[in-house]
DNA sequence: ATAGTTGCAGAAACCGGTTTCTGAAATCAG
DNA sequence: CTGATTTCAGAAACCGGTTTCTGCAACTAT
């Protein structure tokens, strides 16, 4: 009777007449407005509870101009690197909107075309905010929504980190705890083999390898790094290089899993066997390096969590709290596994 | 002057005004309703291009119903064998909803848990209707959204097809084609390991394998069947069971290419090499099956363009059209590779 | 010439919420 | 006891669209 026919929803109108108030004043009730008082509050929660009302996000939206969305483009047509973290992601993503009662948003764009994509989003207001995976050093949606006063948070960091919220993994501080163990076993000279140089993650883990050396007292050797490495056939072909040079190196960083796994092939072509000849380390925690022969020790990354924390990041940096409160850095786990030895070089090599 | 200050948008007053005639105007030329001149159509198409206009997608959803998205609900906790098949699907199903100016509503669910998610996305009208990866045969989903009037799609089938729309890969086929390419090639005892059972692809590949059975003129042996293989550990139990029987299979046909990567193991464990004492022929065309030595011979999902087509068929069933006209099946493609071989085996058993 | 259509745009209601403005009753201060 | 303040809910405007209803003007048909 209180419920319009037809639609099985009921209304805030609904409840209104439901305990004989105007819906003007269910609204203010239901949004903890202070010029309401508790006997009509409780009222006017005991009914919506009981009618199953729930606000409609659209009408909601019109007003206040907040659909309680939170924006995510992705850029097709990106790296396979980009593929085996997204399922986690995005599960992270939604379960942190849905515990505020926010939902996700999913675009997708050609590469390099993601800018129409937040524009489009942006202009029929259906995100509030959007969160920036895989951010470049210069990122140029962050210079456009910045422009735009569109809130953002990054998953990762940018040069400029002006106006900026982010989560990020401390992919530094991973690649230097990967030298130090490498040196502990006895390595000396150690390849570094890198991503795309324009993405920040790229940048500091390569920052954290140079920093590594440093404090294991290595020099680093130009002739020893490599970039641009993001797939099995790039990993494999920058280490065949580096294995051919006159004085190879007896331990690889990879700042990729997926890159990681194309030395397993140049390593056979060279009759070289990982964990007894050579040893890597990697980063990423992607599922397949758990079953390469031996298997691929690597810094994982909860891409879960970080979904999770992005999510509330964004959610507070929409309801308007300063982004440089908000800005969280969390650690890669280690996982030793036998790629890591190189159990003919440990003998000769320990310091 | 023209904009309302402060925010960049125009709206269709804006549009209206700079046109001189009203704002309901404006909206009957922009949806091409009929009782508008071409002349007026054209004025309004053109200052709503020069004023940058786009409607407000909350704004109709109010009054039309419709919010011109999506919905995707992930149960997540769901097999590894969902993984990597999201992200192309993703971009398939966002890239199909945009071409008709929609969106692309995502959210995760605990497993079997996802009935709430839909009534509150239901509730909350973030979606007009569902896409629902992974049916089973028999759905809950399928039987709420049915129930409440909601549209949806299946991205496979369902045991009872009634209002049902969907798009899905003939798995049936493709298992049947892989015996007849086994057989062929004088295979006699081909195992089948097929996935969950509640689901209707497995089941469908089940039937496809005793189809292709039959047609080649081969029994099929219960002995050689197993089940409930999903990801590599369980591929590789499964097959070291059979491997152990009296007259063990001479090929192997996994419904699964997760679990057809177990099959190395096993093999390895038996003193077997595939692709000279055994041959697989697999299903679902992940990237990883390329890296195997042999590689696996596969049949190729094309996730990107189920999901092309699942927006599209999603968003002709929320307009209002039959599901019985909305049905679809599109053949996977079949990917010869090196585990398909048994050379051993070729020579004493062609017939 | 007259009545009946048709074409087309305006006026206003409506969708389901939020927010501002207003005012009555209750409370407080003097 | 009176005047000022506070508390709280209602009335109405508003958000940005869509849709229905109305009515004028220009055709058609007789």
């Amino acid at each position: 009777m209180a419920n319009k026919m037809g639609t099985g929803r009921a209304t805030i109108a609904d409840v209104a007449t439901a305990i004989g108030v105007t819906k003007g004043t269910v609204s203010k009730a239901l949004n903890g407005h202070p010029d309401i008082s508790d006997t009509t509050r409780s009222r006017a929660l005991r009914a919506a509870e009981r009618l199953g009302y729930r606000p409609l996000g659209s009408a909601q939206a019109i007003r206040t101009g907040r659909c309680r969305a939170l924006g995510l483009v992705i850029e097709t047509g990106e790296h396979d690197a980009h593929r085996p973290f997204l399922a986690e992601f995005l599960a992270g993503l939604s379960e942190g909107a849905a515990t505020e009662g926010w939902t996700l948003t999913v675009a997708t764009a050609p590469e390099g075309g993601a800018i129409d994509t937040y524009r489009r989003l942006i202009d029929e207001r259906k995100a509030d905010g959007f969160v920036l995976p895989r951010t470049r050093r210069v990122d140029r949606r962050v210079e456009v929504l910045r422009a735009a006063g569109v809130p953002f948070v990054l998953f990762g960091r940018h040069d400029d980190p002006t106006g900026c919220a982010w989560f990020d993994i401390d992919g530094t501080a991973a690649m230097a705890d990967a030298v130090a163990r490498l040196a502990r076993d006895g390595h000396r000279r150690v390849a570094f083999i890198g991503g795309s140089q324009a993405h920040t993650y790229a940048h500091l883990r390569e920052v954290g390898f140079r920093d590594g050396m440093a404090v294991a007292g290595l020099p680093v050797d130009p002739a020893l790094i490599a970039r641009d490495a993001l797939d099995r056939a790039a990993g494999q072909q920058a280490a065949a290089c580096l294995l051919d040079a006159p004085d190879p190196p007896t331990a690889f960083i990879y700042a990729v899993d997926a890159a990681a796994l194309g030395l397993w092939s140049a390593a056979r072509d060279k009759g070289l066997t990982i964990g007894r000849d050579i040893a890597v380390i990697s980063y990423d925690g992607i599922p397949e390096g758990a079953h390469s022969e031996p298997p691929l020790a690597t810094f994982v990354v909860d891409n879960r969590t970080a979904g999770l924390r992005l999510a509330d990041l964004l959610i507070r940096r929409v309801r308007g709290e300063d982004p440089a409160d908000l800005r969280e850095i969390a650690p890669a786990t280690y996982l030793d596994r036998g790629s890591a030895r190189a159990s003919n070089i440990q003998l000769t090599g320990g310091r």
